[in-house]
DNA sequence: CGTTGTCGGTGACTAAGGTCACATGGTTCA
DNA sequence: TGAACCATGTGACCTTAGTCACCGACAACG
């Protein structure tokens, strides 16, 4: 039965919740499942519920005017959507692109139950500000990279964040798609990535980078 | 007395807020002003209150490694700190700057009465959660602007900004200052105006710029 | 096996923007 | 009036990163 995966679910990746807001959650909540590549989130689009992520990893990111993507920060299971979040209570459009990197899972909560557990759960409205505020950080610190770091020291920067995402010093991606996600050019990469290599710092073989390190 | 004050203020510049609304801050609120120039707001500081605007202007910028700055957004009347919202509700540190750009008058609310004020009044919650999601909404747009602007629209675009801000086409600055804000240099700011002169869309005095256009 | 597509490497060039050095011309104030 | 200071103008130069053109290597697949 769904309710009991729900639970499931939220006892492995919002445990800190309490069993009466967990109880509500589950009771209100639908699952929605996203393969790999799947957008879940375009710029203009409306929301009509908010996203818990149980499964998998997604992508967030900007698009320029010409059509250049910019990688903003990746969600994982636990975390939540924070611009679902005040989209759909506000019914404000999206401003980001978000795509599934891996399958994923992610639990519906619809917006008519927002008021509620705000006013009723102090966990979820702390919940809710944590999520505004860590999103909050990673973009100010997006900002401190393109504003005051040149590209090497962003390109090592991205990779270990990615190591660590991915839990392994062997990254499967190409240069094509880091020069996306920095908004840069695959030829820049690839010389970034070469200069790297020849300092040791990492192993390139085609498809995959491995770190040193 | 200074209470009639506070309503006062929360009549001009926050006049959605219901009254009982209203009530319950101009009991919990006091009043504190700023000089120009005066730093509201440091890294790694913690906060006890949360900040509404209600006269002057604010500057929140970020401070790189090196000590260069980077304008981020300005604060009006009638907006409030969403940093100081959630830093205050969390006891957790602050990241940016903000100063004083003219004399500023702020009321602070204790941060002991942001979990009534939430539950209570579902006109503060959604305050709140646009406070943050306007917020968010400028940071994606400078990120945008650094990420795939050139230097010259992002000045024009700060021109047009600082003009609209103060109501006037006349800005009273220096190169220097304009070149801070972008994170460049005086130099470079320097000979975009001048070529903005020759186009006929601004007219460079000592200490001031004139919008044309 | 050859064809085709994707990925990565590389040299040459260009453009944007940052840096340096120094000049100019107001402003202030003794 | 002249010294000190500040904002600005400007040429020369350098570095970074983006672009173009093209090549080789590998994989997939008929």
């Amino acid at each position: 039965m769904q309710k009991a995966i729900i639970q499931d679910y939220l006892n492995n990746y919002f445990s800190h919740f309490e069993p009466k807001l967990k109880n509500a959650l589950a009771k209100g909540c639908t699952i929605k499942t996203f393969p790999a590549g799947e957008q879940l989130m375009q710029t203009g689009q409306y929301f009509k519920s908010t996203m818990l992520l149980v499964g998998g990893l997604v992508k967030v990111y900007r698009q320029g005017d010409d059509g250049g993507e910019f990688f903003v920060y990746h969600l994982e299971p636990g975390s939540a959507c924070a611009l679902s979040m005040i989209c759909a209570t506000k019914q404000e459009k999206s401003e980001v692109l978000a795509t599934a990197v891996e399958d994923t899972t992610a639990l519906l909560v619809p917006i008519a139950m927002m008021d509620d557990l705000m006013r009723d759960y102090k966990t979820w409205y702390y919940f809710v500000l944590e999520t505004y505020r860590s999103r909050f950080e990673e973009l100010l610190e997006v900002i401190d990279h393109i504003a005051f770091k040149s590209m090497d020291e962003r390109l090592s920067y991205h990779l270990e964040k990615l190591s660590k995402q991915h839990g392994s010093k062997e990254l499967y991606t190409t240069h094509q798609q880091i020069a996306s996600d920095l908004g840069s050019s695959r030829e820049v990469i690839s010389r970034l990535l070469k200069k790297m290599e020849q300092h040791g710092n990492v192993v390139l073989q085609r498809n995959s980078i491995q770190l040193r390190n």
